[in-house]
DNA sequence: CACCGTCAAGTCGCA
DNA sequence: TGCGACTTGACGGTG
């Protein structure tokens, strides 16, 4: 899977807009699109929480709708089908939600056929519930897309009327894998394989923040009680945790698990150079696997400060691939760099900065593609 | 060059 | 009534 960004299109929503780009690109697109029905990849878009097509203001809504169609056009240009959906929250409640619900329905009719085909509905994390959200795929058969994140801050309301709040306190919500099940029942198969989404809140930030990466232990938990659907997740670090997540959940050899170590590593060696260590060890055997260890080594060493003698450590390990090859101008630019961040005159960025720029220049691969200039 | 503010979108909740 | 939070990226100004 992958999210297409809504910035895609520089301008695209813009009624200054008027450049024919589906034209102009059409060889790219038509390439890219290739790609993408080949290889199986399904792709989405998301707009943001200000298209709302339930507003009780119809100019809110018509440039909803036109919202909508500048997120359809890129996926109709890449000739994808119905599959490859975009995902949108049910809007505002107005004081009342039933009428916005039905306006929601409403509007939704008066939505393109095209449009239509690709919609599918998500819960969100302060008005409406997984449970209002099944409420209008039932009357409208849209998709349902379920997010346990916002099902744990924003509960649906599994109590009767007449419960108190005690007891509704003590159950406040159904289990991921209720929602999850009920929500199977609304995908039909021209809307390919049934998604949620899944992300872990961030410890440090307000409730239904997204965390800087997935966790691995809690991620298992969750995955091993599901049926076999697709799982989108919603994380800062957005591919890494992919990778991490696909990579403790099926074995891909321990080839695929040293080619994560090589872009980890001079990151994991500036945080805690325990767990760099530890990490060869649990490597040296090749006939093992050890996925779920590395990637919670990893996780606990991210998790610790940086310490500048480690960071000059990891930073002087990099600079290695160039000490030979570099000019003296580039020498002295390091060495610059180094010596101001360890005076504390400058962030470990800009020493960063400098090796990233090189590597880049000598076609360095192995440091290009490393997690070291992200993280 | 790091850092911070600003911009676009619509709604809601809190001063 | 007015402001901040939500989200995402680019971009401009400051020191």
């Amino acid at each position: 899977m992958f999210r297409i960004s809504s910035d895609l299109i520089p301008f695209g929503s813009s009624a200054a807009m008027d450049l024919a780009w589906p034209e102009h690109f059409a060889a790219d697109l038509e390439r890219i699109g290739e790609k993408i029905r080949s290889s199986g990849l399904r792709v989405s878009m998301h707009p943001g929480q200000y298209t709302v097509i339930n507003s009780p203001d119809p100019e809110v809504a018509r440039r909803a709708a036109l919202d909508l169609e500048y997120h359809n056009l890129p996926l109709d240009s890449l000739r994808l089908g119905p599959e490859h959906k975009i995902i949108l929250h049910l809007g505002g409640v107005y004081g009342d939600k039933d009428t916005a619900k039905e306006r929601f329905i409403k509007r939704w009719q008066d939505l393109s056929p095209a449009i239509r085909s690709r919609l599918v509905i998500e819960n969100d994390d302060r008005l409406f519930t997984i449970r209002d959200v099944f409420d209008v795929s039932s009357r409208t058969g849209i998709p349902v897309v379920y997010d346990n994140l916002h099902n744990a801050i924003n509960p649906a309301d599994t109590s009767r009327p007449d419960l108190d709040w005690i007891n509704l306190a003590a159950d406040t919500s159904r289990p991921d894998l209720d929602w999850i099940n009920l929500a199977a029942d609304t995908w039909q198969p021209a809307d390919g394989r049934q998604k949620i989404h899944y992300s872990q809140q961030d410890p440090d930030k307000r409730p239904g923040a997204h965390s800087s990466t997935i966790a691995v232990l809690p991620f298992l938990d969750f995955y091993e009680k599901l049926p076999d659907i697709d799982i989108m997740l919603e994380v800062k670090d957005k591919n890494l945790s992919a990778l991490k997540c696909i990579n403790c959940i099926s074995n891909r050899g321990i080839s695929a698990l040293e080619a994560e170590w090589g872009r980890y590593k001079y990151s994991v060696l500036e945080h805690a150079p325990a767990a760099y260590q530890a990490v060869r060890q649990l490597l040296k055997d090749k006939r093992s696997y050890p996925a779920i260890e590395m990637y919670l080594l990893i996780e606990i060493a991210l998790a610790k400060e940086v310490q500048l003698g480690s960071a000059v450590t990891a930073a002087q390990h990099v600079w290695g691939y160039f000490c030979k090859q570099a000019s003296p101008a580039e020498k002295s630019r390091w060495e610059t760099a180094l010596k101001k961040y360890i005076n504390g005159a400058a962030s470990l960025g800009s020493v960063k900065s400098v090796l990233q720029k090189l590597a880049f220049k000598y076609d360095e691969d192995y440091l290009n593609y490393s997690y070291y200039f992200e993280l």
